[in-house]
DNA sequence: ATATAAACTTAGACCGATCTAACAAAATAA
DNA sequence: TTATTTTGTTAGATCGGTCTAAGTTTATAT
């Protein structure tokens, strides 16, 4: 169907897509650490094959076609992590990179009986959701938790730029997704935040941290 | 390391290598089914890599270095296959295409873990040896099925040749590894057996069968 | 032993995906 | 508003992996 290649380019656009759906090319190239002419000359082609709407100097948008196929890329991608964490004892932090590759195999079965064996889940280990099987994606609103005030209880929904570091940092201090989190305090100038957790009664977290955890509300 | 394609060459060279270890353009062109001249090219690339012994005209050889690199992309294959089968309660029919490209995934911790939840498994789900962390393979000297007496008493340990129609075929008869089958016939002229096994007290197998059945003695 | 066939090699083209260099348009700053 | 910077585009090269056409070597058959 499509190549590896220009299944790496589609997730990127979806991915990268501001809430117009709009990508720039320069975000795309250093998204991808692929020079812009290159980038640019794919999305002819891929605009050719009707799944990106291209115009010279415009924002490059996928099409409807364009964002079905990414999102099977992106469910493909999330099965995978589950299934990693779920059947095979992978750590959160450890499953994106095989993630990665086994999204391209082209074997609809493979992905039906990880969605069977995982009882059809809707969220990936770091709290993603999972497009479903036309490619679409059921959006939660949560809310930062770096956007809660002081007093507010919440539950930790989801993480937002995963790295490895940063989730390994959140294995150190024991955040786990579905954790029942109590905001104690907030540090204007910072700020910072000092969250009442588990038995830990006073913890802090940076702005930085905050702002890439995602929460609901209780 | 190396591409995605070399490790395919590797892989084929391994797997069509006669009793001297050799093989020839034409064979490996045929098994891949890629024209001889472009093999011609890659095997020279191989030579340079020290993966291949190359001369002019004459057979291909793989190195110890060449044996090794493919016996570790055949033992990802055959981990793949038993976890498939094993783990994810597919057919012995229907994994080889996905394990095709599983194979060539880059994540030695994905393979251990197949491993170990496995148990360290040294066969494939068709009775195949898997080659060890160093790449070197088991043989176990079976016999063909065809080989074998009328009066012998066997036990199926491996499938050869294993096309989907194959196993499909082994299914609907019940035949699978582990059986212990007793011939009873082998009609002269075409080769063909009557056995029993299980239940069964008389079901004949045709010699295109049974030669693609490897057994051991009991 | 020679002719024919099969196997192998060389030469050169093509395609997908990448790059660099140079140029053009749009955005930003002075 | 004009100069400068950033972003986007065009043109042409390179590289890996494939091909076809044509020529060479080795094997086979008569």
């Amino acid at each position: 169907m499509h190549s590896y290649t220009e299944e790496n380019y589609l997730k990127a656009l979806f991915n990268l897509a501001n809430d117009k759906g709009e990508v720039s090319v320069n975000e795309l190239s250093k998204r991808l650490e692929i020079k812009m002419p290159t980038v640019n000359s794919m999305m002819k082609k891929l605009a050719e094959k009707k799944l990106v709407h291209y115009e010279s100097y415009k924002p490059l948008r996928l099409t409807e076609k364009g964002k079905k196929e990414a999102g099977l890329v992106i469910r493909k991608h999330r099965l995978t992590e589950m299934f990693l964490v779920q059947k095979m004892d992978f750590g959160w932090e450890q499953v994106h990179e095989i993630a990665e590759q086994i999204e391209h195999i082209q074997s609809p079965l493979l992905f039906e009986k990880m969605d069977a064996m995982l009882c059809y889940p809707t969220i990936d280990p770091h709290g993603s959701p999972i497009p479903d099987k036309s490619g679409k994606i059921d959006w939660v609103a949560y809310e930062k938790l770096s956007d809660c005030k002081a007093g507010d209880t919440v539950r930790l929904a989801a993480v937002i730029h995963t790295t490895d570091e940063f989730l390994k940092f959140l294995n150190s201090r024991d955040l786990q997704l579905g954790l029942k989190i109590k905001i104690k305090n907030v540090e204007k100038f910072d700020g910072s935040m000092v969250i009442a957790y588990n038995k830990k009664t006073s913890e802090s977290l940076s702005h930085t941290v905050s702002e890439r955890l995602l929460v609901e509300k209780l």
